[in-house]
DNA sequence: CATGAATGAGTTTTCATTCAT
DNA sequence: AATGAATGAAAACTCATTCAT
């Protein structure tokens, strides 16, 4: 009845899938992200998700539960990649304005590249965040997210490159507003006002845009 | 039962907007943008939007055809809500650095205030737009808003307030951004950053913030 | 989602099934009683029942929101006609010695004549009464059956052909024992000790019996 | 995992109700009498029985083949250890008066302290005695509970305490009905008329009514 | 126009059983 | 002898839609 996800997970984050259960979770969870991403919690369909896996339907409700299970693990996941990847810029090491800058550019270029992220977090809040709250791992690893930018934000005004006058959680959400909206709202926008957030050119303005602007704001 | 149909005859045809039929039609689209902004097309139940209502099932289908086609009406109707407000401001006799910051916070409070817009919005970039592409008024009245925005650009440049080099649309997508994302995804932000939105203090920060960003970002 | 049955039953039940609905509730009820009966709660099958219907699955679960509603439904129905046929017998105006060997043959020859009740209490015990305890409709119909015995020990005992020191529920419970356990177990009964329960001689001779044991316990 | 085996090679096979394999069974055979017994043949789970297991679902499939071997294993245990009981008391040795009254006593407290059995008996005649029919080994051990009751009622006649004109089977069914019903149907019972049966006194008197009912039923 | 009844096709979930190791 | 992984078949349940009146 319940899911063998604790078990399976007991060893660490790190270490790859290399049993051959771990890869049929690895498996479903990679197709399930599509599913869900694409057609939302109600919209997507079990039997579609099982019939792109490896493994077989039964296996969904075997590892994760169910389908609301399913999607949990879906979302923990990508909530992991991404804090995963920003780890991975050493932001702390740079002067701030071009830690700042280049915080700015890792959060544009992440959304750009990741819309199943994007259309996750979306659904999740058509949803009321109700499945992410019950995933406390998360708020760790977000929060931590918040204490780079202040690392950055407070050397920075140290140097007198950064005013005083501001949160570094609401400059977080004018930068994530940004980034996210420009992905998440792309259909809708582009059917308005008739453009295209797939080139290239208008990609970069936006990419500039938003730097400059969070610069201009943070300023002395 | 026969009364009402009498009634209705009675009044004659020419009569808009108040015939029991309008009437109808307007109950079942306000019950119908509430399950759908809450649950989404895929989640949301014809049952229970009837239930709601105070005609039957049947109506929904004498009326708008089906559930998308309910859908549909309910996206379009919450579009026109919101232009409509929107041309109510007179900005185009503003001072352009007044009008400018009369937008922002006019965008701003609109959000805030039709939530179920924004989830409305937000699920049907979901869908990639798929309905909102069928509804081609709606396109007209976005642009409008876009000429709106650049004819106070023209005039603040003209007068010298506000610098060249960057696009009505781009500071659109700026602007509306950060009002939208900051009530599109405010469960997973306080999920995960354990803040509260809904409070008058973050509010009030959260407006000024975002004014003030478009501002330095615009000015010479 | 609700079971429209409140709905149905408000004009009472004496009022036979006359609509099309009600023969269609009425028909399915009928056709499950079988099911349940014989094969328990969990070893009936929906889909059995509904093939068996004139209805469709769907049905079921328009009229009693589930397979455990029906067989709540199922179970007041059966317990609803007993008491019915029970009220017909006109056993307050008989001597009392009368009255007691008519009300012992009455309950030996129902439970003989309604093997499908006696198998769904069984059934029922199994689940503990838990779907009974929510029919609390059920619980005055039967208390009047342990009146009509205290008024018949009342009268005896009053006219001396009843001794003291004994209580009615306690006789109720000695009576129906024998009379249901002759029924519900004689599957078990008759594989280990080779009779035939269904032989009229048999039959007989424990009607005889029970009356006999009851009436010479009674005695003064 | 291999000193399991070790161990259990090590002490040889003739060791007979002491091997590992023979604890492994009777443990499974534990849990799935509390299972079967409170859920049904149909309603009890594999997996649940196998969870409660010390050893794995595959033993089941192992030791007994499947799960209604299992619950074929289970009763045919449960009507031998009744019996197993039964024999312990040496109720030839009494005074036929005597006698009967303590086997009835007997009988009354055993299904008052056995209720698995008693549930599990009234599963098996739900399913019609379909598996306890092919377990004829019970035939025998049931029809010598008989004959000690032969016994009694033999030396009853001849000392004149018992008279004549019924049979000891039937005796039997009388004694046995309302001890098992007691149990069986307790919940339902207490349900509809509002009493306790754990209670000691009510327990006592039920157990003096059959006692006393029963014996004056064969006095001359 | 309006309604309660009805439905087929689909959707999630369950479960006894077996397989690879 | 033993285990975790896997499964197909079947089960309960859902839902948008339509029909008879």
């Amino acid at each position: 009845m319940q899911s063998r996800k604790a078990k399976k997970r007991s060893r660490g984050a790190a270490a790859a899938a290399t049993t051959e259960a771990e890869q049929t979770r690895a498996n479903i969870l990679k197709v399930a992200t599509e599913e869900f991403a694409t057609k939302g919690l109600s919209g997507a369909r079990v039997d579609a998700i099982a019939a792109k896996t490896l493994a077989s339907k039964r296996m969904i409700y075997y590892y994760f539960g169910g389908k609301t299970g399913l999607y949990s693990a879906v979302l923990e996941r990508a909530y992991a990649d991404i804090r995963a990847e920003e780890a991975q810029f050493d932001l702390a090491h740079m002067p701030p304005r071009e830690a700042l800058r280049r915080l700015i550019e890792v959060t544009f270029d992440y959304d750009e590249n990741h819309t199943k992220f994007v259309s996750l977090v979306s659904i999740e809040n058509i949803h009321r965040a109700k499945y992410l709250s019950k995933l406390p791992s998360l708020r760790d690893i977000n929060q931590s997210a918040i204490r780079t930018l202040e690392d950055i934000l407070q050397r920075g005004r140290a140097e007198g490159v950064f005013r005083d006058g501001f949160d570094a959680l609401d400059l977080h959400l004018l930068i994530s507003a940004f980034c996210f909206f420009r992905v998440s709202n792309r259909h809708t926008f582009e059917a308005l006002f008739d453009c295209d957030f797939a080139s290239p050119r208008l990609r970069a303005r936006h990419r500039k845009m938003i730097t400059e602007a969070v610069l201009a704001y943070v300023e002395p």
